[in-house]
DNA sequence: AATGAATGAGCCTTCATTCAT
DNA sequence: GATGAATGAAGGCTCATTCAT
């Protein structure tokens, strides 16, 4: 008997590993089919496991996406708060460079998933919460980064900062869905990127020198 | 067209007929329902036919679903075309706001349908082209409105148009998702449409009073 | 086109027979497997169809049942009713032998399955409704026989004639029961079926001559 | 029995009462669930212990039930053994009444559940033979109280004893089944008893006076 | 032209039992 | 003796599309 743990730790370890094993199967699946293409036996197939050993993890497909989703918002939470001793513009610039990124290579992610999620599952009850949390993470974290630049002083906008942040919200959604759909080139992320930091120093800094596109944006 | 034949001109009228209500019917489905969960029994029964019948005018879910979004297309054309005479800041405030009350309106209309056929289809080859077609039409729409602005003088942008076009398409598009997913109150869709103005304004006639809110905003 | 028909007749009458033959189907795998044991698999296979044919007709396992169960009933009421012009006490004598024969002969008959279906349903809100249409069922058939003999002055219970439906039923159910898990011979029905006899005339005609048994018996 | 290795005696009874345990947890969730809808998980989980923890003691689901049912005719046997000093008219009387409390609580016993278990095997060759068993046992113990009472000369049926106990026997697995499927309330289980002792009475004590009601039946 | 019954591959999920640790 | 993670066959059901009538 190994008796003298009340709770075996390594035991613990293990059942993680296997979970995330599984997340992980269960993602290249989901980021190879979409959500409603992806069926339980081509995850089961893709973690190398049996039916029960998957359901013995997960209930469904449905809580597999989830906990996988719920990754992607602690990142982008965490992409929103990294900015911490950075001066406002700058820390607004690497959040849209860091979208601009994760839109440039939406194809490998799980974003694509995610909207398929949120557009077929718009009709079921179950799915609006998951909706709800979406759309206040998001919101939350831009908010809060333009919200520090205006508390300090450096941005001055003539419009209430909640809508600005619900118009970048709406753009990034658009910028990603098109990268998703017509594919990152022909929509010339680059481009937009620029054009919406222009735009958004106007609101954000009006007045201030146009010539912040050298200093504030990427490239 | 197999021409040739003397086809009586009612009859191609009646085929007509009935062409619509089935894609009349289709819609009604699709709009309840969604893409996915809209099943061909539903729009037969919707429709008052049989399924022979229906096949017998469109060969799948599929082609009733293109020939319904082709609409839709059409239409928005028409509704950037429009401004012929106008002038070019209200052509595009005239044009926004017609986005607008497709956005707040967007449960009712087929755009939810299209976003979840474009994103659920991300990776079949076949509806690429659909894609492609939905994209130049809607950026060429835009493009046109600034551009014709541009040429007239009135616009004076800094940035290339096409780029503008395709930020706004992006911002565009992701209204409409928002919307959709989390319903217009929730991302108050009034607000964002005056910032976008107002950021469009910037970047298109720099250095304009700002007072422009009061000329081409809405309401 | 045969347009004159509203209604054509004829597939009316096709598609009752497939209904009757996919019914009679799952009648004989109920019969072989009972209903726990038979699956849809089974059905299709014995009805020689397909899934979807069998799904067009019934939707599903325990509709199929209820279907089939409605004929037992209605059965067991017909011959309930029957002896309109007998005499009471051969009218009795008929029920139970008819109930007899069916006893005898379980087996071969859905009973069975009936009893596994309450029993094993005995949790299920949804079942509860079938059993008490059973049961009413039973029960009234077997309490019009009694009454209308006390109302024609030919039984002179001096217990309640509900009372006494009752327990004829449960003995009934029992000899079911017992038929079925222990077969026929094992409980030797026709003995009990003459005890069941005169212990039934002793409370519904107490005092007449115990020779009953060779006027009223069967055989 | 291994018996040559001296198994320390508190091994063996520690062995005994881990049996119990998990029998008991076996009988909880059995007549919580039923047989088919009781799970090994669910008899696992309420016995605090492994599956294998079980599975160590008993090979299957199945001899869990029988080892558990095994008892419930150990302690039919002994109702029916009870009055060996008691008048026998008494004895029956005293043997009924525990039936029919018995029936009243079915809910609460495993009757139901053996009920389940013999008809849903039905077919299975191997629960044949418990099913020969459970009949000998309650068959025997019915007999065995009647007989006593012929022997004695109180009873003087005119119909074999064998005949009347396998009648009895009818009607108390009739009673039970009714009384797990309707509801005691339903059947009223006490009206049935009477009825069932007046008629007993008219067969075992022949010409004796009617008012045995008063004498020889319960409340 | 029109009907609608029929097809059948494919989906998700459960659970008794085993066996490496 | 004990554990509990893992197995995988089997079950019920759906739905786009076809084709005999």
């Amino acid at each position: 008997m190994k008796g003298a743990h009340p709770l075996p730790k390594v035991s613990e370890t293990r059942k993680d590993a296997v979970r995330n094993d599984i997340l992980e199967a269960a993602g290249r699946v989901f980021k190879r089919k979409g959500y409603e293409a992806a069926s339980m036996k081509d995850i089961v197939a893709e973690s190398g496991r049996s039916f029960g050993g998957v359901y013995l993890y997960y209930a469904n497909k449905e809580q597999l996406f989830l906990e996988l989703i719920g990754r992607v918002y602690r990142e982008m939470n965490e992409s929103a708060e990294g900015g911490e001793g950075t001066a406002p513009w700058e820390a607004v610039g690497r959040f849209l460079r860091d979208q601009l990124a994760r839109a440039a290579d939406a194809d490998n992610g799980l974003a694509p998933v995610l909207y398929e999620y949120l557009i077929v599952g718009r009709k079921e009850e179950r799915r609006m919460k998951l909706i709800g949390e979406r759309h206040d993470a998001v919101f939350g974290a831009i908010e809060r980064l333009l919200r520090s630049g205006a508390e300090a002083g450096t941005f001055r906008p003539t419009i209430p900062v909640e809508a600005i942040a619900l118009t970048v919200m709406s753009f990034l959604d658009g910028m990603f869905f098109e990268s998703i759909v017509s594919g990152p080139e022909r929509i010339r992320l680059d481009d937009q990127f620029r054009v919406l930091s222009d735009m958004l120093r106007s609101v954000l800094m009006p007045g201030e020198a146009s010539a912040v596109t050298e200093e504030g944006n990427p490239e």
